[in-house]
This record gives C-alpha cells, structure tokens and sequence, in this order.
DNA sequence: CTGAATCCGACACGATACTG
DNA sequence: CAGTATCGTGTCGGATTCAG
C-alpha cells in the first residue's frame, strides 16, 4: 500500500496506513514487540515466508519510518532490529487485530500447518489484559513444551505478560502447541476435559484456577453487551 | 494482502491482516463505522480515489469474510452496505490505528490538500476517550463548518462521541477545515491563541473548558510515563 | 445518475538463486 | 550472516464503457 498515490483525505487513519500498512509491516512490527530485539535471519525465520528481498525492502521503509532502529556494530556481522518509541506505541494496533483475530479470524490449525506455540501463548497475555481479567494474587503458570521452548505467562497484580525460559511456577504444563491450541480455542466450559491430555502439576486450586482463567474464548452468555460503542 | 499464500504461521494478528490487511479494507471499515451505512457511490466519495472496480472488489471481499452486509431491496437503484457485528467488532483496530496516526504519522495539511472535517473531528472523540479525559458534568460543543456541515462534540458524563446535524451546545464553534484542524494540531498551550481567529459563542467558562479540552496533542511533560508495558 | 465491468499499464510482491 | 539479483505473478490505479 505505499508509495503510489496515498489515500488522499486528512485522515490519521488513512495517514497510518500509508506508513504501516504494506504487507509485512505489521508482523514485522508484532515479531520485535513480542520478542525483542531480533537479527535479520532472526525475523527471516519467524515470519512466515517472507523473502529475505522483502525483508529487506520493509526494514528500510520502517527505518525510514523511525519505527525501527538498526544496529550494526563495526566487526561484527550481525546487524540487530529493534523498535524505537514510536514502533513501540503501535502496541495497541498490533494487540487489537490480535484480538479481533482471535474473536473472529481464528479457526483451529490445519493438520500439516507449521505451528509455533510464540505467537498463540504471547496473545492469552493480550487477551488477558484487554478482557481486564484479574486474579486475587499474583500468578506463574509454565507451559513447556521442550526443554528451549519453555513460556511463563505471569500475573504480577495487574497486568499479564508472558516470558521465555521460565522453568518455576504455581502452575507447570508439559504439552504440544497442537494440543496446547485447541486447549486455548475451546470455550472455558469445554477446557477442563482438554487439560485432561495434557500433563500438568501444581495444587489442585491453582490448577483450577489455570484452566478458568487461561484461554482465549469468552464465557457464552456471560455479557452480552458489546463494547461496540461508537459514533 | 491476499489470496497469495498466506503468512503462514498460526498467529491472530496475522490471520486478521489476511482478512483486513489489503489496500483499503481498513479505509471502508473506518467510513461505514464513522458515517454509518453507505451507498457504493457514498463511499466512492468519501474514501479518497479509490476506483469503482477496486471499491467493488474490496466490498465483495469485506461480504465474503462477513465483515459487511449488502442491503439491496427489490425495486430500489441503490445498494447500501453495512457493517456485520464482526465488522463492528473491529472499531478498537480502527480507533487505535486513529491514535497511533495522530500522535506519530499526521503533519500538518498541504496548502492545496482536500481537506474533510469529519475525519478529524470524530478523531477527537477517540483521542479523549483513549486517554480516559473526562468533565465533571456533560457538554456538548458544536462546531460549524457551514449550513450542512455541522457537528457535536458530545460528552455525556461517560464517553465523548461525535454526531452530524446538532444545533444546540453549551460552546458553538464556526470555522473553517483548515482553522479547526490547525486548532487540533496545537499543543494545549497553544490552543488558546489559535482559538482566536475562529468565531466561538458560548459562556466563558465554558468556551475555556472546550479550549483546554478538544485537541489532538497531550500536553507535554505532564505524564512521561509511556503504557508500552508488553513482553 | 448509480452500480458496476473491462482493458491496460505500473508497481508491489513471491520464488529462487547468488554474493560479500 | 546479511543481504542482492533476476524473473515471473498479482495487486492495484486510471480511463473508459455499460446496463438498470
């Protein structure tokens, strides 16, 4: 969507699109929000299929954009990407399209899709905050699903976030990403019979208390009013 | 962004960019969600140069994912589209990508620029009510453009919304596009000066209020704390 | 006059291969 | 590791045309 004639109309809107909304920009963008600083195969990998002509051409447009920073230090061949304050502030974009996805864009996985848990885990946080699910303490609950692919998603009293390499918890989950999605897409009343296949430990009330709150489907019927209001 | 192999990877924000990421989609959304239904020639107005075919493609696509419903009846010429609760639903990608515009992405208009108020004045309901700013009792400020370009700026004790045709309020702006979006632009202790050269009725210490009030930028230094807590 | 369809050219993008 | 180069395809802009 770039550089060929904008969309004309003083419009933030439409002024935010022409700077972030050709292809890639944004998952660029969710890739080192969710993860951090990352090194150009970094992202070549994590993206799906992006090609390394594309990346390249994006990176420039977000630098160009001040939405990145690149990092090459002389001797050194790693050159790292990292977003500046004003990629950091495009946050509630990239968490908003995460939740409207998941509400309405997200069906479960195809059979042979290629399926890594960092996206799906990091979007229970966003889910989290966003519904201002709260739990009466703070909260670690770990889900592992190899020994270098460990996540803790944390309650810390007010907000949620989720972290790698977290090995100590209230809560600990030994699973498959396949079976740790479908665990997440279920409705909260079907997902005590999901953690059945999963393998998990912890006291009986926090684990409870896990399978309740952790997910990403509403209660049916719970409110049904919709937040949609708007002029 | 479309049909050609997708992103990949089993991620919501990606899957939301497959469905609303092409050219214009988000610009449609943002039109039937501020203005309400639309007739296709409507929206071929008020989006800024898109074409026919594109416009009837982008519709049909935005059907298809059932983000918009077509509402033609039987012996009428006109077809009107509307917005689906999914559609509705994605209000909080629109309004956030309003905020991300207006705070990094909007400079001030070129001299020669077509320049529509409605845009920029609904951005200010968003803009307050992102930032949670609230008045101690309702108010409502109506700015006038000309005869049939009239808007309220409404706060009804909870949230700030943005109506078409209104008459009557406590603060009665006229003005010019181009005054009015200059007056926005202004960072708060410039506010007042720029209200000067538009023509404001309206008690004082009401006119104050709507001065210290409507605007697009945050006065500075007064909460650096930035809400970019994400893992 | 509204709601499209059609043809054409420009360029954004995908796939593969190759280089400092 | 971090990109370029080349080539083909798809998405989009612009103008024109057409039917109800």
């Amino acid at each position: 969507m770039a550089k060929t004639k904008f969309y004309q109309h003083y419009c933030p809107v439409a002024r935010a699109l022409e700077v972030i909304g050709e292809k890639w920009s944004l998952v660029i963008v969710r890739d080192l929000l969710l993860r951090g600083p990352q090194r150009f195969s970094d992202l070549l990998r994590s993206e799906g299929g992006i090609t390394p002509k594309w990346l390249t051409l994006r990176l420039r447009d977000l630098e160009a954009a001040d939405i990145v920073e690149r990092d090459s230090e002389a001797g050194r061949r790693e050159v790292w990407y990292r977003l500046t304050d004003k990629g950091r502030d495009l946050a509630p974009v990239v968490e908003s399209l995460a939740i409207w996805g998941i509400e309405h864009a997200l069906p479960p996985p195809l059979p042979g899709e290629p399926l890594d848990p960092a996206q799906p885990t990091n979007a229970v946080a966003i889910v989290l905050n966003r519904r201002h699910v709260k739990l009466p303490h703070a909260a670690t609950y770990v889900v592992s699903f190899a020994a270098d692919r460990i996540y803790a998603i944390r309650f810390d009293g007010e907000r949620w976030s989720v972290q790698r390499g977290d090995d100590e918890g209230d809560v600990r989950v030994e699973t498959s990403p396949q079976e740790w999605v479908s665990f997440l897409l279920a409705p909260p009343e079907e997902r005590r019979e999901r953690a059945e296949s999963m393998r998990i430990e912890g006291e009986p009330d926090a684990v409870r208390e896990f399978v309740a709150t952790v997910g990403w489907r509403r209660a049916p019927a719970q409110a049904p009013a919709l937040q949609t209001v708007h002029a």
